[in-house]
DNA sequence: CATGTCTTATTGTCCGACAACCAGACTTCC
DNA sequence: GGAAGTCTGGTTGTCGGACAATAAGACATG
């Protein structure tokens, strides 16, 4: 789990470029302190020494510890912040927190959003995994987390047809207990990255689709439906729809499918 | 797109704490110079004002633009570089990369571990969507790929059965190639991300099981005869039965699934 | 008990400095 | 002509010290 990607053990193919049978060395790198003060932190983190909730040194003392100047303490200190292992506390302080699922996803969307991926992908990607996300939650859930999407729907039936907003929210938050109810962190995280995507753009799509707010109301019920009596098949078809439908809203909105997400 | 997250808008059910009526307005947050310094050069890389390959400024001449301190700089670009949308060349100047596909599978896969996620979880979202990554494969999969594939497969019966390493390295190969054929940035991000959850435990779990290699192998081997058939449903079902195989292989390696990943 | 005031600990920012390092130009030597 | 040394300027990594801004807690005041 090192952040530095310098693999390459196996090639499958030998490189025909070069000769020179002198392509042994790998570029040694040398870590900048700041980073050995990241490292340092996070491992602490990571082993369990210093447990959630605790509170990190302050920066005058882990200058001391380290003995480096407050400058590179500070630069590494951005880096675990940035990798969400501490949370600056409503004081100042750093206080050690791993990152919630909704932090994974968010990161996560994030990066995708930065490495350039489209709508079209962002979708595709929904049609694949979200059927499979339906079906196992119908085995899993229960009749409470059942009520629940059914007050979601029924609230989306109660949002006037062009509060867009409010449609956006509601659909996202049919999404987003499914992915709960997964029971499972990963699917989870990943459900709601790939919903955060789309939400993006959402609210257009809806405003260009007259009777968005119907039929998306309309596959919550059945997914609902098919939820209540175990029905992974049924569930799994019905999300598909939901999806296609979605695509289908995006494509008749013109809404640049092919462009990168903004 | 942003990075705090300070939802909540509307409330499905009205919290029952305390009822002051005043509770309207969201902590305003100040955000630290060296936070606007890195959401400006972000800003300037998204917006495509400074496009791939061009090299950030100096931190000197970025302090002048700013009006800020060396340090104060520093800290934020800190923060671009584990955002990954900017690395450092050769030579020392930053130089502007959207991150590839691989540095998003990098991030998401160390987001999870960092939340503490589970083996379970992660070989459950495995046999979640591998399979329907596989069946998308088969209908979108080249010749030329195909042939690629084989070459890893041969690879694999080719290796010693107790050369784990590397039977855990074309065992990745295979997966990463077929995440590769979604043709999907999304799809390949994440599925690189699933792999290299499991890929931590895979060598001793394959140390553990005797026909590992045997088993692994032939699953391979149906699987591309799936794809030569373009047989989507062929793919999904003996994809299923691979990820099954190694769940098994972590049961009987007794490697504690529900221990968060390392 | 809600408001001010004070103290203290800690972070955010600044300044100026220097060594380490890379790149490119230049020189030297074969 | 080309390979190897040398010089030089630009840039980053680190340092040390300084001060303002802010938050938390204790305390006094009405």
């Amino acid at each position: 789990m090192n952040t530095t990607s310098q693999s390459a053990p196996h090639k499958l193919a030998p490189s025909d470029s070069t000769k020179k049978a002198e392509n042994q060395f790998s570029p040694l790198l040398r870590s900048p302190a700041y980073l050995k003060v990241y490292e340092a932190i996070e491992a602490e983190i990571l082993t369990g020494h210093l447990e959630e909730g605790v509170l990190i040194p302050t920066e005058a003392s882990l200058c001391e510890q380290f003995g480096v100047t407050r400058s590179t303490v500070r630069e590494g200190i951005r880096l675990l912040e940035t990798s969400g292992l501490v949370v600056r506390g409503a004081g100042k302080r750093l206080v050690v927190q791993r990152p919630s699922t909704s932090d994974v996803a968010a990161s996560t969307s994030k990066a995708l959003t930065f490495s350039g991926v489209t709508v079209r992908e962002a979708i595709e990607a929904l049609s694949l995994f979200q059927p499979e996300i339906a079906a196992i939650v119908a085995q899993k859930i229960s009749k409470e987390e059942i009520e629940q999407l059914k007050i979601i729907n029924r609230a989306l039936l109660d949002t006037p047809k062009t509060d867009f907003d409010k449609i956006v929210f509601y659909t996202d938050k049919f999404f987003t207990l499914l992915g709960k109810n997964t029971n499972n962190g990963v699917t989870n995280a990943l459900s709601l990255s790939l919903n955060r995507l789309i939400n993006a753009g959402l609210a257009l799509v809806i405003s260009n689709v007259d009777d968005a707010r119907k039929r998306i109301a309309q596959a919550q019920w059945e997914l609902i439906d098919a939820f209540e009596n175990n029905d992974s098949q049924r569930a799994r078809i019905w999300m598909s729809r939901h999806i296609e439908d979605l695509k289908r809203g995006y494509e008749v909105a013109d809404f640049g499918l092919d462009a990168p997400i903004v």
